[in-house]
RNA sequence: AGUUCUAUGGUGUAAAGGUAGCACAACUGAUUUUGGUUCAGUUAGUCUAGGUUCGAAUCCUGGUAGAACUACCA
């Protein structure tokens, strides 16, 4: 095993553990409930629950539900399935809502220590007594109530004594602070709001700072790590802990990762979905881990994705080409090889006999000595694909056209004796006559052709509905466009074939099989793929060197 | 403007004062019954100016550039 070089997390980390800091690590992955997990998620888990299982530590998954008004059973639901999906286990499963009363009395803690009051100001007082980047804030006019008078006001709040937005409850620490995090930040607000957890038993609400950092205490995670728009906020983070005297977590920032050509805040993808851009949240094309499942993306994939990009403290924006290559690179040892035929032409095999049917051998996987083959029926009539014929082929072109012979994979190598053409020029049949000798694994022809195609017996061919997925936006970075970020979606982000043809042998492919359809790219059967009707989306491509050739042609 | 963070090929990420490496992408070529895979190779990088040092991507100073922070969101 080669060795690998560690993040800066992981020097941390074998710092702390060394020097005996810590016995044990304990981090934990803690998501709002408020939307689904995108791929910058699924890099966090594997960094959350990768380093536990590295160092031998535990990670616990904790759903930050301190807001009721956006979050939601259902996606706490997604988000179990999408972290075991991944092949993660938390240790515990936590809520910030089980800490509710904990986290209530921390506050009359401060309270007690003349460290928290509450403000009657309202929401635009308070925002223009805060000061700006430049100057000091000024102190509210509440900021000297009694300590008596704060836990009075602050039992009648929780008692439902006043009105969303009427009061709340800040830290007392500087309003000059240079951090404008430190000056005297909100730590409990009003909302009379039903909580998916905890019903209306509360009516007030920790705000994040207040609840994160003592959570992490609670749990004694001892690595809490998060992205780096939470840079500032590591100081009330530990200005919390300090003053309350509880377990000391620490908070370490990453940078987030980005994906180009696709937009990853939950906001963004909530107005794709609500705006109806996309499907919904497993839109296929979606940067979700739902949409990326759907897709036809493994696990292994996304797992290794995210320990090739790394971590690091930097902004970034990886090519979203890398994703496509760890997905292509797993598939590619683990999917089956089947044939489609996704714009179809019919081609007779003028000298093959009229009725006659074979049946042929096909290795299913020529990468995996294991994967067995399947039967291929072949007649005199075939599918082929209408881009592997061209009526004046360049020299370059390595396929069907006048006179040109091509192999039909696991069967006979076959020349291009005549075609027609309807009136608009369209081809509509392709006439080839057949080797009888160059059958494949018995092959006594002795000659080589450079190009082999696939086919489909038209007698036998199932039909199927394909959907060709391209990238959701047309530009690297929608958010940095001018403009509205929905103004750079691709238009033809999604082509559906509704009369693709495939082999019999996948008639009763199950929802969620992943193929390689040869010459064509890696496809995974729909979640809504019946035998009836089936349906299958592709994950990505196969690399196509020769349409970049083409492409250079012109 | 204040505070904080960051800067290495096109992209992502290593090198803890001592040969700037790896992966993707791009480009050659070989192999191939998938123009796939595989294999061999090529191109391409330390933001800038000083300083310390025998030696600097790394340490110091100044600049430049980008990002974050002024939600009763997280």
């Amino acid at each position: 095993m080669e060795e690998r070089s560690l993040n800066f997390l992981e020097e941390i980390i074998e710092g702390h553990l060394s020097e005996g800091k810590y016995t044990s690590i304990h981090t934990r992955f803690p998501p709002e409930p408020n939307g689904y997990l995108h791929i910058g998620h699924a890099a966090s888990i594997c960094l959350n629950f990768g380093l536990a299982l590295k160092y031998k530590g535990k990670c616990n998954l904790r759903f930050d539900d301190t807001n009721p008004v956006t979050e939601e059973t259902e996606y706490v639901e997604s988000i179990m399935n999408d972290v075991q999906w991944l092949g993660f286990q938390w240790d515990e499963l936590r809520y910030t809502s089980d800490y509710f009363e904990q986290l209530h009395d921390f506050a009359v803690k401060l309270i007690h220590k003349g460290l928290a009051y509450v403000d009657d100001s309202s929401s635009e007082e308070m925002a223009a007594s805060k000061g700006d980047l430049n100057r000091p804030g000024t102190n509210s006019l509440y900021r000297d109530r009694t300590m008596e008078e704060n836990l009075q006001l602050f039992r009648e709040m929780r008692e439902g004594k006043y009105p969303d937005g009427a009061k709340v409850l800040r830290a007392k620490i500087d309003m000059a602070h240079p951090n404008l995090l430190m000056r005297d930040p909100i730590i409990y607000r009003i909302k009379h709001a039903h909580h998916h957890r905890t019903g209306n038993q509360w009516c007030i609400y920790p705000m994040y700072d207040f609840a994160h950092g003592q959570s992490d205490s609670i749990e004694h995670i001892t690595h809490s790590i998060c992205t780096l728009e939470f840079i500032h906020h590591r100081a009330l983070y530990d200005w919390f802990i300090e003053q309350l005297e509880i377990f000391p977590s620490h908070q370490y920032e990453f940078a987030r990762r980005n994906l180009s050509y696709t937009v990853m805040s939950k906001r963004k993808l909530l107005q794709l979905v609500n705006e109806k851009h996309v499907e919904g949240w497993d839109d296929p094309r979606m940067p979700t881990i739902s949409g990326l499942r759907r897709r036809g993306y493994t696990p292994e994939s996304i797992r290794n994705f995210a320990d090739t990009i790394g971590i690091a403290k930097r902004e970034n924006i990886t090519d979203v080409g890398l994703l496509e290559f760890c997905i292509r690179e797993h598939l590619n040892k683990v999917a089956n090889r089947a044939m489609a035929v996704l714009d179809p032409v019919k081609l007779v095999i003028t000298n093959y006999p009229e009725g006659q049917t074979e049946e042929l051998e096909a290795e299913n996987n020529p990468e995996d000595e294991n994967a067995g083959s399947r039967i291929v029926p072949f007649s005199r009539e075939l599918w082929i694909e209408r881009e592997d014929f061209m009526e004046s082929p360049s020299k370059k072109f390595f396929r069907l056209g006048p006179g040109l012979m091509v192999r039909l994979k696991y069967a006979y190598i076959i020349r291009c004796d005549d075609f027609k053409k309807d009136e608009q020029g369209n081809i509509t049949e392709i006439h080839c006559s057949y080797l009888p000798e160059s059958k494949s694994g018995a092959d006594s022809s002795n000659l080589k052709v450079k190009g082999t195609i696939h086919w489909l017996s038209v007698p036998h061919a199932r039909t199927a509905e394909i959907r060709l997925y391209d990238r959701l936006f047309r530009v690297e970075n929608p958010s940095s466009e001018e403009g509205d970020f929905k103004d750079y979606i691709n238009p033809d982000s999604l082509q559906v074939l509704p009369n693709a043809y495939i082999e019999p042998a996948l008639a009763n492919a199950q929802p969620g099989d992943r193929y390689q359809f040869l010459r064509k790219g890696y496809f995974c059967a729909d979640k809504n793929s019946t035998p009836d009707h089936l349906v299958f989306n592709r994950t990505v491509g196969l690399k196509d060197s020769w349409g970049k050739e083409a492409k250079k042609e012109g």
